[in-house]
DNA sequence: GCATCGGTTCGGCCGATACCGAAGCGTTGC
DNA sequence: GCAACGCTTCGGTATCGGCCGAACCGATGC
């Protein structure tokens, strides 16, 4: 066969990522945290041994890494490539499904307000902060690309973040908003500092994270957003317990 | 089950990339043109009978379009998306395979040197107009972005295109060089001009791309690129009667 | 009209692989 | 040391999906 290479890994790694319990396993460490084999066998809905052969050729063809501690082997997304890969996946994706069912599951509500995508915000609350950065003339935005301009950059500082020189970044397609916000270098600093400064909070179990209410104040002065519609979030319905009891709670240790 | 939309079409398209004929179908059709059922056959080394049932998986999840035209039935991509979305695949894939073998086919070779990354311009030809650009301070590029400064602009007008206000364009991941070329409305519309002029033209049966003497000319002036490699390019191992030689052309009709 | 051609549908074959339970291995903790 | 724990390896089963040839359908051209 003439198979250029390219051809034979393109087909290699997509049928890696094309089983079900694989794709909840990326999806799961999308939110950017390196997890056990354990809990990732717990999300893909599968028992250990399963999980572990999944584990082995995601690990095989390059779309994980393994940091052995102890008795435990934590897995997590081998580059930023491997998410860029997955949320470019995931915006086609949502292309498909938008006009079918919408059934709007609350883990899904959850995860359309406001979510971690690898490094950087995403969600609502992710484009809102993006909108808000372009309104007052601090940030370019067109056409899957972004730059920052000198007062952002001054925003920034006053913030505590201290950009390089790269006044570029990535504006990443939001699967659930199809809107763009903010990644790249810039994207992943501002996330940082926000969850240092105690405005963000991640909701455990899930890549959804939260406004707190210094966040809503801080970034309704930084960038002009009404956070309103963000601290009255959707707390109920993604708490840890109730979206974990509709799935199989039973077969968890705990 | 409690998987969320995203993961279940995550899942779904993954697996109908992942089958070897599914994928060459696709890189394929990477090079921006539609082709026929015929053709597509051909690319993937499968039946036709055999060759229609991918086709219809890769429409039926939206990858694909059909535009029916007489007998014939041409494919294409359905969505920028969609190239965009293998082409972080093969960004993710040529990670994997560079430490692995090396055989260098004679095809892979002519798509290195210059090929159409679906509607820009990609392989070695296109990171090196891309440096040109930022050499000469036309374009800052950095982080996966890139913005067209003043200077570019007047450039690319000089040219004959005429971008509307947008100057962001994206930074597309050359899987080959593993650089940035240039892509996005800017990368697009320069291709597009380049081709028209007549400094572009493509190989047959092929994504790749040659330069002509006046393209080396005006490229040269244009972005100070030295034409010299790519003038000599790789022409005798891809003028298309012995790259297909290699492969079945025994199974083609012509 | 009839032959040709591009493409799709159908039926049957077969290889690949996801799944589980049981057993094994290394680590941790008492 | 011994038990508990996290994870992996192995063997057997069952299902899924790709592949082809043959038949069928619609469009073209003489």
């Amino acid at each position: 066969m003439s198979t250029s290479p390219g051809e034979a890994s393109l087909a290699e790694i997509a049928a890696v990522i094309g089983d079900p319990g694989r794709a909840r396993m990326l999806v799961a460490l999308l939110g950017g945290e390196a997890l056990p084999a354990g809990e990732l066998a717990w999300q893909a809905g599968v028992r250990p041994s399963t999980a572990s052969g999944h584990l082995a050729q995601l690990v095989g063809c390059g779309l994980l890494t393994v940091l052995r501690q102890g008795r435990h082997r934590y897995y997590r997304l081998a580059t930023p490539d491997v998410a860029r890969l997955l949320e470019a996946m995931l915006a086609v994706a949502a292309l498909q499904t938008a006009p079918r069912h919408r059934p709007e599951s609350p883990r899904d509500a959850a995860l359309r307000h406001a979510r971690t995508c690898y490094d950087h915000l995403a969600g609502r609350l992710g484009v809102a902060i993006a909108d808000g950065l372009v309104a007052a003339g601090h940030l370019a935005l067109g056409d899957g690309a972004a730059m920052l301009q000198p007062s952002g950059r001054r925003l920034l500082q006053d913030l505590g973040i201290d950009l390089g020189r790269s006044a570029a970044c990535r504006a990443c397609l939001d699967w659930s908003e199809r809107r763009h916000h903010l990644g790249g270098a810039v994207g992943t600093a501002m996330t940082r500092q926000f969850f240092a400064l105690g405005w963000l909070e991640r909701v455990p179990e899930s890549r959804a994270v939260r406004l707190t209410p210094a966040g809503g104040a801080g970034l309704g002065r930084a960038v002009g957003l009404d956070p309103a519609p963000f601290l009255v979030a959707p707390a109920l319905t993604c708490g840890g317990q109730s979206a974990v009891a509709t799935t199989s709670s039973s077969s968890r240790t705990s």
